[in-house]
DNA sequence: GTGGTCTAGACCACG
DNA sequence: GTGGTCTAGACCACC
């Protein structure tokens, strides 16, 4: 599982991991009663602080995407993956929204929205196919 | 012109506010050289306190949008109206774009993100002419 | 007399005024008698509120610069000069001093402030001359 | 680092501030990376309101003089040095060119504003030399 | 009337 | 603990 942690996007730290958990599970990156890393070890790997990641898991557990197992770790719960689905296409569908309406009301044109978006599209997949092709040189 | 405040939509309220001056100024609502509401009045019809409009004011003047007339109010600099077309693309693509990679990026397929992305487009036209009929009955 | 009105120079206008008024009679351009531009001319002449320019001359008569004479307009005082060249003495001083302590305590080189210093005054005539030329040709 | 304030010097609070903040990152008494005291202790140690102070480093940020860390508090910007350098320059300049401009205008001869321009000078040398023996005896 | 500054204090989000 | 936002209200300078 890879974590992207970018500061000062807008969302807090603990948002972007509980939403990018949930994504994984959603995915199937992440399966039901996997244990997933520690507190202090993700911390470490992304550079935050501790309290964070601690809140973003306080987060998931009230949700019900992750449990605690004694002295184990946390897990993903059995019954997590159709929640993150459901879930993942509303944080989605919300962001999205949100930002269409805002571009509508301003009063851009819908078709130029449109070339806005499809360029938003091209852009993610060019910078990850050359992304791609870097690790395999 | 209609500005609307939504408190808690993520963004600070001067912000808001920042962001929908500048469109105005871009779509050729307000006009170089136009005074603009004032503080007191501005934050009398958005129910808001007359800092927090001071305070987005503030910061167009920094953006050299407005400028302010000695004990007349502020106005709209007449070289604005560039800056505000070019910011206005840059500020509604952001938006976009973080909401586009987010999604390809958690695994969404850019075919249901299509779909998505015309749900809310359909969705603003319908929900504006309905609001437009309820005006005319 | 010419009198040059910077908005937003930091100063306000109505002691811009004030003071070029003051060193216009320390210099001589105004003598001890003559009548100075009524409140209405001088307001059109410099497109500024009339307000504004009433302003300086009320603070000009508090201080013994000028005075009204009934049905005429404003004149210079007969003992205003002194006041004005020791006057004049003193706010160039003010002026001068606080920039210049403010360069030495921010840590500037003394010799850098001179330098600084005698460009300030060649640009200065430089700008002079060539608007003479320009005038002549 | 030493901070000074003084109300009503014509600057208002914040902007003393800002300025003073750029000077001392200019002659490098702030380095890149480095903490600054927070909101709370500078209001207090200079016995002004917290919001002022905030506003300050409001504008400092916009300058990218300063950027802050979540939870940590406001550090200096990697590239800060450079602008602050060449704005240190600029900031004195421009006081310093007003000063000696009006007085020109104004029929002062270039050589008494000399004068008046070495008194500074030395003025604040002596102040500060002396204010340095009163605190070595 | 206008904007600008400053103070005071509350609340929140984040780490 | 940190900064960020918002409210409230006062006072000032300017036009």
């Amino acid at each position: 599982m890879q974590l992207v942690i970018e500061p000062n996007n807008g969302l807090p730290i603990y948002e972007q991991l509980v939403r990018q958990i949930k994504f994984a599970v959603a995915e199937g990156v992440l399966l039901p009663g996997q244990v997933i890393p520690s507190v202090r070890e993700l911390s470490k790997q992304l550079a935050i602080n501790p309290n964070t990641v601690a809140r973003a898991f306080q987060q998931l557990q009230a949700e019900q995407v992750v449990h605690s197992l004694r002295g184990v770790g946390m897990a993903i719960c059995p019954k997590a993956k159709g929640h993150c689905v459901s879930d993942r296409r509303t944080l989605l569908a919300e962001r999205l929204t949100t930002a269409v309406h805002e571009a509508l009301r301003s009063g851009l044109e819908p078709q130029q929205l449109r070339d806005m978006f499809e360029t938003s599209v091209t852009n993610f997949q060019t910078d990850r196919s050359s992304s791609a092709t870097e690790n395999t040189r």
